[in-house]
DNA sequence: TCCGACCCTCACATAGATGTGAAGGTCAAG
DNA sequence: CTTGACCTTCACATCTATGTGAGGGTCGGA
């Protein structure tokens, strides 16, 4: 698959992903002319790795984080040095760290939202 | 409580506290002399929009998204437009979406912990 | 009174993610 | 063979969050 088709599947501008090839989070193969190369799961990764740069997540972790997303199952532990796992452990941490930030304001919205809209229409109306 | 005292109970640098006033999110009173003048809750404040930021949520958002997470039961329906409504229903799907890519991330970087740390340490090796 | 520890504003610098466009190669269809 | 739709690399521009520092004001204690 070439870049312009992996880029209309995903929504991913080829700007972004040759960025992605660039900081090695998702480098394709090449044809013989030069053209990127992708495989179909290109799809799932470059979703993923969006997902994760907008959740804040840095190139640089990413990278690190990838390979050990790779793998449903199959372990081949693929460096799996003790520094590595510690900077797994950390990296873990500050995304459960995310998760909560998100998931409290995220909350706190969705129960505004349901105040106001109750409010608005109070035949529909629930005991809170 | 002044600029400083602020930034060493939340660990954020002062500059990132006027950086937030400037972007509208967390706007302190001021003394007689111009010194800022940050209430005690403040530091909840400054600590959430930080935790934000991590997450990838620009200062934009933050500052539509904070009046609603302000109040804690106190429904002082603050400006609740339609177009607020709308715009926080993204938000709050757009918070869902980080929340999701990165609890599958942490997830999977849990197991993968998990495996190693038990293939290494076969003698606490649990039925997985 | 003056020094040290605070505070102020302003402004420039950096790093990361992303946009945009120029100059040119490949290839299939007309 | 030419045209058009792709692709390539390179490079500069932008926006946002952050670092850093200069130049200067406030104020309490030696």
């Amino acid at each position: 698959m070439r870049i312009g088709a992996l880029s209309e599947r995903t929504g991913i501008p080829r700007r972004m992903l040759r960025y992605y090839e660039e900081t090695g989070m998702l480098v394709p193969g090449r044809c013989g002319n030069g053209y990127r190369d992708y495989e179909e799961r290109s799809v799932d990764r470059a979703l993923q790795i969006r997902g994760l740069l907008e959740a804040g997540v840095p190139t640089r972790v990413i990278r690190q984080v990838l390979p050990c997303l790779k793998l449903q199952g199959a372990i081949h532990d693929f460096d799996a040095t003790p520094e590595t796992l510690d900077l797994l452990e950390r990296e873990r941490d500050s995304m459960s760290d995310r998760i909560e930030h998100l998931s409290r304001s995220r909350d706190a919205i969705s129960r505004y939202i349901d105040t106001v809209r109750g409010a608005r229409s109070p035949e529909r109306r629930v005991a809170a």
